[in-house]
DNA sequence: AAATCATTTGGTTGTTTTACCAAATAGCCC
DNA sequence: GGGCTATTTGGTAAAACAACCAAATGATTT
């Protein structure tokens, strides 16, 4: 355990992970980096799921890229987004394992 | 690849897991949580380090808490935070991928 | 029971995020 | 080039968030 204030550089580097965590921390955009787990698609595959103007969509996507989780690339009239980090979706059966956690605590509560 | 809306239900289980990832995006609830990793503390032991006002971390733990990353114990005159489920803050690594891939590419840009 | 300590709650304000619309860009097809 | 398609950019309004201060709560000590 250590007692000490954190660095500059570690607090850069927290910095830096809270920004992808916080990527990844809206419904839309979690659902597009699931979506990416099996392969690149480009951004009208995506839309034809997600009930919002193009616009927002288009944001969404770039909120992921600037923070280093998804890469783009332009093909024709496409782009294509894909995932730069895949290992990142490994993480989500430990972020259900929290939900369901929850959910058997509110159980226990109920008569 | 599945080609069809989301059902309410996935719907549901999205946004609860955004939620949980959202509570990490945050510099100060972050750090806070990966303090937690080797044990319980108290709330005055992490405001210690942190620069901000106790009604300030209070609120961040509260997010925490609701968004079930932590559970409180009050004992005594101190209240215990600790994290509810560890496997959390094991998927980091592969958070940090992501920082480090964008930083090589950055690098790979200059000249 | 008053004083004290640890923490939370309520209220306020400034900042960020989100969503929509309209307009701009870029690549293809005629 | 003009028109289409796919996507991004800019602007704006509404909602959510984060930080602070002041006041409230709950437990303990005196």
């Amino acid at each position: 355990m250590d007692r000490r204030q954190p660095t500059a550089k570690e607090r850069a580097l927290i910095e830096a992970k809270a920004n992808v965590l916080k990527a990844l921390g809206h419904p839309t955009r979690l659902w597009m980096a699931e979506q990416l787990a099996d392969g690149e698609k480009c951004v009208c595959e995506l839309a034809e799921f997600i009930d919002a103007d193009f616009s927002t969509i288009s944001k969404h996507l770039s909120v992921l890229k600037r923070a280093g989780v998804v890469a783009d690339e332009k093909r024709g009239k496409q782009v294509y987004y894909r995932l730069r980090v895949p290992c990142l979706l490994k993480y989500l059966p430990c972020v259900e394992a929290v939900i369901k956690a929850s959910a058997l605590e509110q159980a226990e509560l109920l008569p």
